[in-house]
DNA sequence: CTCGTCGTTCGCACGAATTGTGAATTCGCA
DNA sequence: TGCGAATTCACAATTCGTGCGAACGACGAG
């Protein structure tokens, strides 16, 4: 399985390559986010690092995921309105959104390379971002 | 040149149908929509219908916008943080957007259908939407 | 190990974007 | 024209995120 989350030493030696101290705030957001395939919120996060450091503030969980944002370790997602999302898996790769549940899926799309774009002449794109919306097979069930 | 944007007295129609009346404010939001290229944002809207018709409440603007959206006659956009933007153009298309000055232009893309999705089985996909980012052609000029 | 220096944390207030509420108004059918 | 339901709009509330600054803490130098 290919490995596609950063590991918190990974986090670390980033963090201390830019001048930025390790607190035990950030090394808990560290882990809460390795292999974290939920693409959580900040207010999730929040939530989660609650339960193994009581006290920790919404703010410092915004301060963190922006700064790991601003090295490139972690990618904002804005599917719609509401809160945005985090996605750790810095790898390239698109996503699928459950339309029923609103749940949220990494996927590896092929064929990209081979897209034409007609209505922009020399608009040089540097990224590409797909979002399939449709109906997961756990709602698809129901 | 294909017709992309829903005229006015098509928007009247939808509304009726709806059982929605019309109202002034509606129709010059219809008329500051029709064939407007610029995903404008709600503020934008405001702005521009206050000039033909000042009083009129930003809430109306978001009003109207909603309703067009829920008859699919609009289609909303969030690329990133901030306020959304609204897209009259409610065919089949993707969106270019340029890091530089924040530009968004409608584009058409070929090459969709032989896209293939590894990660998500039986995720059932009704819609798809592709964001190009880079740089458009006035800002790569400079 | 201790110290001093920044970076960090975190509560609070603020800001931007959007939505809820409800009284007054107005569209549009009869 | 008149009635009833939809609409407008000001105001307040909500949601999501950021600015600020005092107290705190990480960590390299000595």
């Amino acid at each position: 399985m290919m490995e596609t989350m950063c590991t918190p030493a990974e986090l670390v030696d980033a963090f201390r390559a830019n001048g930025l101290k390790i607190t035990p705030q950030r090394h808990l957001l560290f882990e809460l986010l390795h292999d974290n395939g939920e693409h959580p919120t900040a207010e999730a996060l929040f939530t989660a690092a609650s339960v193994r450091m009581p006290g920790i503030s919404l703010r410092t969980v915004y301060q963190t995921l922006t700064d790991l944002s601003a090295m490139g370790e972690l990618h904002q997602l804005a599917f719609d309105t509401g809160p945005a999302h985090f996605d750790p898996n810095v790898t390239d790769h698109h996503h699928v959104v459950c339309d029923v549940c609103g749940a949220i899926q990494d996927v590896y799309v092929d064929g990209t390379d081979h897209l034409t774009i007609e209505g922009a002449p020399d608009f040089r794109s540097d990224a590409l971002s797909i979002v399939f919306r449709g109906t997961c097979a756990s709602c698809a069930a129901t």
